[in-house]
DNA sequence: TATAAATGTTAGATAAACCTAATTCAGGAT
DNA sequence: ATCCTGAATTAGGTTTATCTAACATTTATA
């Protein structure tokens, strides 16, 4: 695996990835800090602040000791695409070859980086061009366009409204697995029946059934 | 991408599969030489040496200081799923994403090494259990049975006989564009017109065209 | 058999990505 | 204005995979 004009390491890409997720996809804020990057990618802060001098010196984010950290132009770009390659990987493996919902992410974390633009090309048309991963995120397109994310979480539906889950925010195992056992998926719809002043908990119907969820889970369900 | 029991890094995982080459596939003898293995992979004989000492370590070859290196069960074993996983993945890359016979190796070469038995089972699935890859080579089964290959070599046919191209035996992109060149491809029916005992090289004709090709070209081409 | 050539190993460095422990800095609270 | 605290950095190590240069062993050849 030679290396090509300024080829990026996993652990780069990754790091790419993890502020893209942090400054655009969760937060929409656009600056992140050292030990929040850190936490997201389960390092220690000194292991991120030594890439994050790499990754300044190569032009990816702008960076100042003791200052927010935010992609460049250059490294968002690179991020996007990491992200379109997670995304239509996760696809081909659910539309194609019989993935459960809760499984693709895992795989989908390594095929994303593997280097070959024309796999990335042919895979999209392969996949008939998706715009929606099996979790329902936009799958960002060949030009780098990624559409901002209008869902809000189960927690902040109001009582006696009826939504359609479209995607998680957690992507643990854990969780994911959890949500399938509910019988949860997308698209499936979901009455708000009550929610619970005293610790956020909620009653709601799924499939003519009622079950009561926790705050902690609901705030990982997202719906239109 | 957390470690699994025993799990193996990109780099051993290429060492082992490079001594299957080397001891089974190529040669059909049992034992690789230091100097040689580094040169198949590229690296120095002091590189090789001390990874020779970790896969020892691991029980994955059978080695002693000064003397030739063979696989054990299990390093062989481990070698063939490899071998497998790039063998599916090239099969997937020419029949579902219309790559070009000489694309796909450069790629495999980053697919194999994803980790997930689903992904390696499904995949095979979804080809249909392919039987050979799209350079005529035989794919490893599940259970890892690799059958061995009768090819002989274009340099070896008979003057005024007639044969069938299979697969190559030099996987580089430059040998393998030659071959596209001169509209050479798997099936491709030959017939050996003469061989010119000053260099080897030999007066060949490929759909009815007469051409030239060198005798270290036509060690190159296998065929039935 | 003695020597030369080829093959293989060791020693000592380097770069990437990580760690722990110690230190520095910036912003909020007295 | 000073102190405290949490955030971030630095210093000093480790591990993996690589290298070069020097050394050792085996094999081939004269
Ligand atoms: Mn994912
Ligand atoms: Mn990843
Ligand atoms: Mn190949
Ligand atoms: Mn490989």
């Amino acid at each position: 695996m030679r290396n090509f004009i300024a080829m990026l390491s996993f652990t780069e890409e990754n790091y790419l990835k993890a502020l893209l997720h942090i400054t655009i996809e969760v937060e929409h804020k656009n600056a992140a800090g050292t030990n929040e990057l850190a936490g997201y990618l389960g390092v220690k802060p000194a292991t991120a602040t030594d890439m994050l001098r790499k990754l300044k010196e190569k032009q990816l984010i702008s960076y100042e000791k003791y200052g927010k950290i935010s992609l460049s132009d250059t490294g968002r770009k690179k991020a996007i695409e990491i992200l379109r390659k997670h995304r239509l990987w996760e696809t081909f493996l659910y539309e194609k070859l019989e993935f459960t919902w809760d499984e693709v992410h895992e795989v989908a974390e390594q095929l994303e980086h593997i280097q070959s633009q024309k796999l990335v090309d042919k895979l999209d048309k392969f996949l008939g061009f998706p715009e929606y991963d099996p979790h329902g995120d936009a799958i960002p397109t060949a030009s780098g366009e990624l559409k901002p994310s209008y869902k809000k979480t189960l927690s902040e539906a109001a009582e006696g409204t009826t939504c359609r889950m479209v995607a998680v925010k957690d992507n643990t195992v854990a969780f994911l697995k959890y949500v399938s056992q509910l019988e949860l998926g997308i698209n499936t719809h979901i009455d708000v029946l009550s929610r619970q002043p005293y610790d956020g908990s909620m009653e709601i119907a799924i499939n003519g059934k009622n079950i009561t969820i926790s705050q902690k889970f609901a705030e990982n369900i997202l719906i239109v």
